[in-house]
DNA sequence: TATTATTTTGCATACGCTTGCAAATACTTT
DNA sequence: AAAGTATTTGCAAGCGTATGCAAAATAATA
């Protein structure tokens, strides 16, 4: 019982008028008069017509769809920026097609090669890597690419982040100030701009009060093998009396090796501080002190620079860095006096 | 510096063959010689050729696109519904489209309208209500509709669901079993199915075993609401011994209200039980026992019907539960000894 | 090798729409 | 009322591809 397609043809039959009239009613920038309009939208909606998008879009060469390539759905920062960037793009007429960059599968390149077939406005990139081959065809189609919490040593696209370095130094300070003396870092993967941006700042700051770090494993920003460098990281000879974990999601997991099978308390032997400010770090269960990255911020400026990549084609890549406050939680101590 | 598009016309003229031959070597189903193929597919890559898949829509009638609405990412069950959606689907060479049905704006109608332009092969929408207006314009398209995690009274789309009723059985069968006496409920969003299966096999279960409510209340699958909800429930004369809550997004919230604004112990005051088992479930913090909703299977179900569907368009809506395990964790007591 | 059966190939058309162009209409101005 | 300007309208060409059809090339058979 499949009625047959309604097309611009039949609207314009019904209405009397030409096929271009009926397309110049349902083009925002087009010219028609008051009554061809009136015309026109009374035989459409009888009609039930609506433009087919595709078929537009092979002519005006632009779909209004945007690619977001995205990895970690289980780190909740991602689906709350997807919600962000979805509804901000929907309010602007876009639509986003979603592209899992799973580990297991194929490479980055592969995705982003099917997201082009989809003739789409612009790619963004969600902590993602691209290489610069699939980069330039990328830029020869003209399709701007974002990235989206990652940054990359290459000024062809644009990269939104908040200011890691400067984020790892807030960390740094105020466990310093909090009276710590023996600090520890789990890193994220280190292929991640944003864990290496982290850790550097933090290092640095250590450093500038004379400090290094007490101690240091690797995560991976995977809850599992954060757990593991935990357990290694507290079973040692002399623990630390702080560590902060490159993301909230590792955060997490430490905290429950650090409380529920080592028996040690939070904050009164050891702080913890995460990376992200993800909603669970605010529930009471977990507390978590935390750099808070600015999703909407970081989600807003995404959208307007893709938007302006797509209008205006010559816009210079651009990296931008927001900075995110410390937020202050449960997870760390702040008097001076000494644990054990 | 946009280098012109590269279309089959070119790829045709370099390799010395017709447009239809080098469509035909891209085309799964149609048939070139081994000498021609790879003439084209030479040419192919020296120019960087691939199909426009709009253009390709637009003959065939097929997009490869399946349309996904969403509303609430801040559940963390749908994200990781999405992301197995998303994966199953590239692996069949579809691609999602995603809309946020965000609470604020325009109805579920307006969202399939702009679903509908894009000429998508099917939609799923993941606990979203549609009207039957709607329903019987994607019926008259030809567009298979499904539900994910929700079902409707209309026997015109499929849905697919855990069987809530069942799974509100298990839980009452096991708060019984564990000597509960004051059971009491916390309600999602009325207009779900899911909300109104769960609570309806509990109270059931309930009966059956000469029990009612002690308490209940509504927290609408929102974690604000669900905190009102626990304070009210848990500051009243006698407070339940055992809460089932109908989700475990608002479950998190209602234990972090009975332990850490209210000073109780879970589970030897109160139990709690929630339904999902999302990821945080299982973390030490909150070891909530719950049902789970097996997603992988629920997609799998999902994927296979709307592919079913495509494939073949008379296929008969049908309506899928599936049976998932109560897991039982730490914020349950399962002695029989009464608690105060 | 001649004949038939099979596969491959190119031509031309269509998918549903936008848009430049020129003709037709409407509105101003003197 | 005539000439001029501005606006609206239809025509027709194309966007990049798939596909039915008939011609050409190849393979199979006698």
């Amino acid at each position: 019982m499949v009625t047959k397609k309604i097309t611009s043809l039949e609207v314009a039959k019904l209405a009397g008028v030409s096929q271009s009239a009926v397309s110049r009613v349902f083009t925002p920038g087009a010219s028609a008069s008051k009554k061809t309009e009136e015309k026109v939208r009374k035989a459409a909606t009888e009609l039930g017509y609506r433009p087919n998008v595709l078929a537009r879009s092979l002519i005006t060469g632009r779909s209004r769809i945007i690619g977001l390539v995205v990895a970690h759905l289980d780190n909740y920062f991602y689906p709350e920026a997807l919600e962000l960037i979805s509804n901000s793009l929907q309010k602007k007429g876009y639509h986003v097609l979603v592209f899992m960059a799973s580990k297991t599968a194929g490479s980055i390149d592969d995705v982003v090669d099917e997201i082009l077939d989809y003739q789409v406005d612009g790619i963004i990139l969600a902590s993602v890597a691209i290489s610069s081959k699939l980069a330039s065809r990328c830029n020869a189609r003209g399709v701007p690419v974002i990235l989206f919490n990652r940054s990359q040593d290459d000024d062809r696209f644009s990269a939104i982040t908040s200011d890691n370095i400067l984020g790892g130094q807030k960390v740094a300070r105020f466990l310093i100030a909090g009276g710590h003396k023996r600090i520890a870092y789990i890193a994220g993967w280190e292929g991640a701009s944003t864990q290496r941006d982290r850790e550097a700042g933090f290092v640095e700051e250590l450093k500038q009060h004379g400090m290094s770090l007490h101690a240091r494993e690797v995560g991976n920003f995977i809850q599992d093998e954060a757990r593991q460098a935990a357990r290694k990281m507290f079973t040692a000879n002399e623990i630390p009396d702080a560590v902060f974990v490159a993301s909230d999601d590792m955060s997490f997991a430490v905290m429950d090796v650090i409380r529920f099978e080592l028996g040690l308390k939070i904050p009164e032997q050891v702080s913890v501080v995460g990376y992200d400010d993800v909603p669970v770090s605010s529930w009471p269960a977990y507390d978590l002190t935390t750099v808070r990255q600015p999703a909407n911020r970081m989600v807003a400026e995404t959208i307007s620079m893709i938007l302006e990549c797509i209008e205006n084609k010559k816009t210079k890549p651009r990296q931008i860095k927001i900075d995110g406050p410390l937020i202050m939680r449960g997870s760390t101590r702040i008097s001076t006096k000494l644990s054990k």
